[in-house]
DNA sequence: ATATTGAGTTTAATAATTAAAAACATATGA
DNA sequence: TCATATGTTTTTAATTATTAAACTCAATAT
């Protein structure tokens, strides 16, 4: 059966008949492969999909399919199994590779992005990249061109100042909420736990300065934690990825970053403790406005580098 | 020249058709057509439109086309204009059908969408919908479904909770920003007409309460103008959609509602035309939590409608 | 009777096709 | 001669066509 033109993948069919194989090779020669339906139900596919295998397995001699009788023939071997469609990226592969790419070479506000250039690039169906950076236009970080194609807008030093100040926005509000939190909330022990981590980490920061990033996560995810709003989450999401992505970049002054960071850190969660809410957002501050600085350089000497 | 599939519409080819018609219409039979380069530049087209504009005058005998040479032969009359394809919606257009069949029909969360369906629905090509739904993806507002299609996730109580949430931290934000504004920013004088306009609807309010629903906007977005952010501006630019969608289906007690808005209105703009940070504060809550309530309550009466 | 099958229909994803644009090569006339 | 126009080819991207997969229901066998 030669196909030519394949309009969607059939990856679906081959690992259902591979599965199908499997249920063979524990059946004897003889045996009665069970009801179409059934199939379907076991293997969570529709019988359209069973209906192929099983002639697939009948027309490779190793069952005999007449009507309702599907008689094992004989038990399959390796050679008889389908080779599985390397499958493409995820969505979340797909976001990842794309932003590394954007930060890893630097790619300037209002370059245009193709599709297709992009699909070969990234190894994804062109479906899947349109779809993406339709959702990343909601987020105004790229532009559908008038007649096709897309532009990159984001990564600008605007870009970055307004991120920072959104980011400021919601984590101060965070703060507020945090603060009004009953003591046997498991927030506070959560601090509690990290405060020790911070402290861990600072006696050997000489030699552990790469551990910080992931800490830091830890920390702004714990304070974000006790706001349960699917907008605010969203922005947090775009909020995580930029900033990550830029301290995976910017090797520049770590030590001496991360150090002052953790102190930063660790006044901050004092203050919270101590629910001392005028510290607090002023310890908030502090951070996320340095944080917001860090940022910017980063832009600005990879923009010169 | 008959054609069996046309992958694209050719109403780019069509309107300079049209236009070069005109351009022909203003010259004399036997006179000379200008360079391709210079009609395209002229039509802002393609240099391959104009060619194939001049193949389909030539074929039709209203110039003949030989080398650079390309005379006028006869004029053009209104039987050789090419009927324009009607346009589709534009992603404007298409959002707003979209919400309103939302709104409008109660659509209740956890639909199935298909492109192919809502394609027909709203007269727009599938790989418009596809777009548009991927982008609301984004907002959290549909999601895809394992095995193709989308589902809608809105319009539920918790998303209207957290929309009117997350708009009470924007706003507020709005507010302290406002408040650290010099005298002679233009906020105050637009707060003082808006003051103005409200007393005016307010004393007239019986008779032309259907007009608040503008001048609530204009009050919002007087507010807002003060925090220059992409992504505050994205969010509400969600927030109005869903809010004025809203209120556009939402009748009931539609004159008390909107009196007492204007009253909190009212009050809220005294507060800040004072510098009265506190009062400003706790006008905003205060507005904005009936806001909410109206928002839900209006979608608990639609669901058992 | 009831579960199962066969056939036909519908849906949705991708490949193929085509309009349009851009790039490149060649020719022409001031 | 050289700037400009034309002819040709290549690339890009939007839409249609096609196909895999799912669904539906009447017919059939146990």
């Amino acid at each position: 059966m030669l196909r030519y033109a394949m309009a969607r993948t059939d990856e679906r069919f081959r690992s259902a008949y591979n599965r199908l194989l499997d249920i063979c090779s524990d059946m004897e020669v003889g045996d009665q492969l069970p009801a179409e339906t059934a199939l379907a139900d076991r293997m969570d596919v529709s019988r359209t999909i069973v209906r192929s295998a099983l002639q697939k397995l009948d027309s490779d001699k190793l069952i005999r399919w007449e009507g309702r009788s599907k008689m094992l023939i004989r038990k399959p071997q390796a050679e008889h199994r389908l080779v599985p469609a390397e499958s493409a990226l995820s969505a979340e592969e797909l976001e990842h590779s794309f932003f590394e790419w954007i930060l890893r070479f630097d790619v300037p506000a209002g370059t245009s992005l193709n599709v297709a250039q992009l699909s070969r690039q990234f190894g994804v169906p062109v479906h899947n990249l349109q779809e993406f950076l339709a959702g990343l236009s909601r987020l105004g970080l790229v532009e559908r061109r008038p007649r096709g194609g897309w532009s990159l807008l984001g990564f600008t030093s605007e870009f970055a100042i307004e991120l920072s100040e959104f980011r400021m926005l919601l984590e101060l509000n965070a703060v507020r909420q945090l603060l009004t939190l009953p003591a046997d909330h498991e927030i506070w022990n959560r601090l509690k736990v990290l405060r020790r981590e911070h402290e861990d980490l600072k006696s050997v920061i000489a030699e552990r300065y790469h551990d910080f990033s992931l800490l830091d996560e830890k920390f702004h995810s714990a304070i974000n934690s006790v706001v349960r709003n699917r907008f605010v989450l969203e922005a947090q999401k775009l909020i995580k990825l930029i900033f990550n992505y830029h301290y995976m970049w910017d090797k520049r002054d770590e030590l001496e970053r991360n150090a002052a960071a953790i102190d930063e850190h660790l006044e901050w969660i004092d203050a919270m403790l101590e629910r001392d809410s005028e510290r607090s957002e002023a310890a908030a501050i502090k951070h996320l406005r340095r944080s917001k600085e860090t940022l910017l350089q980063s832009l600005r000497v990879h923009k010169f580098a």
